[in-house]
DNA sequence: GGCGATTGTCGAAGCGCTTCGACAATGGTT
DNA sequence: AACCATTGTCGAAGCGCTTCGACAATCGCC
């Protein structure tokens, strides 16, 4: 009767090899002749060994885990959560890593522990914003991490984003293209602008230069997120601006209160989810949230790190605008 | 200069006593005097010493991390399976364990790997089916697993879902309550009632038990998920029972074209996400999936066995009906 | 046909931790 | 005053794997 468990000594024994030369057939570290090989391959499936992963993390420094760090809070839209969890996890698997799953909720600490534990070889931190106290700690840790956001300094960090400026840009062009002549964008709340918040200034400035470039008339609001407060916005927008046409919404909660508020005849461009997008009726034109290729992405980047390479500091995804029902010519 | 990591020997050196003495100090499976705890965490803390998983579970043959398989594939109602996903990391972490995350499309290998590579001590799967053909290799794993989701054969497994047929019965009681004397079950597609899915058929039980119990004329149909064939579907059955005024429905993709194809003096009521149940106008009365509930359910079933306790086979979690506007008296 | 390179394999030294048995120093009992 | 328990600590033996240096066997080349 053998004990619970097979390990590498039991396949080298079958095998009629040194436990060294089980262990480079498997990671092909040093050249092993075909037929030893095929002899060991033979044995560790007769015998149905899997390596131990402690014992493999403790001799080689290193855990085949990624750590995925997800914001816990309301208001993050779940489904793009869950998009991005699949992606990351199916693209680590394609990398023969795994993927542990950390709440944003544990802060700084949390990092500390799985990284400095060695669980982990690296982290992706999903919504990281502007000063973001895990920042410092993701700096001094011994790991390579990517983050998805971006802080207010990034230098030395590897950071992947969805391109706002051009998402604002291309809404605007698209409004344009149109024969919309003045355009506003409802923006996130003011508290969200007051904080510094990455995203919502890129798309500002984006949507601004492009109105400059196409030469229309633009206006930019902050958008608190319920449906009186949005109403009485866009009112007041309207009627000292009679002649606005397009608008530009950034802000999920508020859309549905905006697109409420405002006269059909009137266009609407979003920047949110698909499936956001697609549940309002008329469906809304919008700037997709690319989760899945967020998520491609970050994991590329970490692998890229691992192996000793410097991938890019700041990987800015192009924005794709889907035109629905929501937006037409003027 | 020290060498990279602070090791458990570098706490014992600082604090002046021997390994073990730290070892016991953090496993606390040894009496330590007060004075001699209080100089190791000390230590500890000055060095910044983080145990290595890796070693620990090496040496312990426990890794402090559990696996939550979750299916991928489409049709799965996404933000019900992020609820889970965290209640599930919230709640393990609270018992100090990780989470690894795995999908289901890596299929019974996955599960393998994971387990018998000793990177998990236990495992959590959601969504598992009649005729799961993880079901034999979580039987033959070394590990304990907890199940979310009923197996034909669940003999020697432990296993949570929401009560289905608790759920079709209050759902009735609900109408029969309301004057409601002829309903009808709409309930997941043909396909899925033969290949045997568990929840369809203990919806209908409950719903038909519930019926007659209730004195109510009661009908139940198979529901395809496109709008032209429910429309059909539904127009059939008013028409052979023109009594009828009370529909449950138990399919998340085809509630919003029952809705749509039914008359607005007739009552539903749906077993699906509330945050499903919400989007409609009106709003739907229903029976949630109590995602939350389920992960917390599952994570301490888990951790029972890993201590070592054998817990109740079968939890079923008692439904909650929410009344929205969608039932009303007849 | 002799010599350096190359190829294939082995043995052994750790990696950082847990846990077992040993044992000195106490304390409480007769 | 002699004894047995209890308490607190230590040393050492692994846990299963990777990796380094060593070395025998083979190869290619002048």
């Amino acid at each position: 009767m053998k004990k619970g468990v097979v390990t590498i000594a039991d396949v080298a024994r079958h095998a009629g090899v040194s436990v060294s030369t089980v262990s480079y057939v498997l990671s092909g570290k040093r050249t092993i002749s075909a037929s030893t090989r095929a002899r060991v391959h033979a044995s560790i499936r007769a015998l149905g060994f899997h390596p131990h992963a402690g014992a493999r993390s403790l001799a080689s420094n290193r855990s085949s885990v990624i750590a995925l760090v997800l914001p816990l809070r309301q208001g993050m839209h779940l489904p793009v959560l869950m998009q991005f969890a699949t992606a990351v996890v199916t693209s680590a698997r394609s990398h023969h890593h795994d993927v542990l799953l950390v709440t944003a909720d544990e802060g700084p600490a949390g990092l500390r522990r799985v990284a400095a534990g060695a669980m982990v070889d690296g982290l992706i931190v999903m919504d990281v914003e502007m000063d973001d106290p895990r920042v410092p700690t993701l700096r001094q840790l011994a790991r390579p991490s990517v983050l998805i956001g971006l802080p207010a300094d990034s230098a030395g960090l590897t950071c992947v984003d969805l391109d706002f400026h051009r998402a604002g840009a291309i809404c605007v062009d698209h409004l344009a293209d149109l024969g919309h002549r003045e355009v506003a964008l409802l923006g996130a709340p003011r508290v969200v602008y007051e904080r510094d918040t990455g995203f919502a200034h890129r798309t500002r400035d984006g949507f601004l230069e492009a109105a400059a470039r196409r030469g229309l008339v633009a206006f930019t609001e902050p958008c608190e997120e319920d449906a009186a407060t949005v109403r009485a916005t866009v009112d007041a927008l309207l009627l000292k601006h009679p002649g606005l046409t397009g608008f530009v919404v950034h802000n999920e909660a508020a859309v549905a209160h905006v697109q409420a508020a405002l006269p059909r005849d009137t266009s609407i461009v979003a920047i949110c989810p698909d499936e956001l997008a697609e549940r309002f009726s008329p469906a809304l034109s919008s700037v997709q949230i690319p989760a899945e290729e967020l998520g491609r992405q970050a994991v590329d980047l970490l692998m890229t790190k691992l192996n000793g390479g410097e991938p890019a500091s700041l990987t800015m995804l192009p924005p794709h605008l889907t035109v629905r029902a929501s937006s037409g010519p003027h």
